[in-house]
DNA sequence: CCAATATGCAATATATATTTTACATTATGC
DNA sequence: GCATAATGTAAAATATATATTGCATATTGG
């Protein structure tokens, strides 16, 4: 499913997928495939991502249904 | 790093590595590498590690230093 | 103590995240 | 409209999470 939180949050600090790509160290696809929701990324990389956006991993990956 | 929260998240629960590796569907040891922080697991296992422990993702594998 | 259970650990095999490269499509500013 | 930047997408290669098996060690209950 997609990462529309994740997507928003990036936006919301005004960065490409590249900036946020080169900040925490993996590629523009990577970064891309992950907001498609056709990645299932490692907790080191959400956690990376959440530092790099100012969020928690709750406020970007959470998902409530079992 | 060890993750003793997820650890001790077990333990309240009363609950065996392998108890909780059936719960969300991988292996035993897959379960002890974690919690032992020498995986870097998945998303999709860290959530299903929440539900079946009844924490959300910032309880167990949040980590506030970048 | 003993027996059973739980956990640690290591080697190999497999599945899948991530990279690399390249091109197509979409958005944005002028 | 055009040019440029941003994003989507896809195939092949690589890195790494996870499975499998087996055995060692620790822990717990009797």
């Amino acid at each position: 499913m997609k990462n529309i939180r994740m997507k928003v949050a990036r936006i919301e600090r005004d960065m490409k997928q590249e900036d946020l790509a080169q900040l925490v160290g993996v590629t523009r696809q990577t970064i891309g495939l992950i907001e498609a929701g056709k990645y299932n990324p490692s907790l080191k990389l959400c956690i990376a991502i959440c530092h790099a956006l100012g969020k928690t991993l709750d406020e970007l990956f959470w998902e409530e249904t079992p």
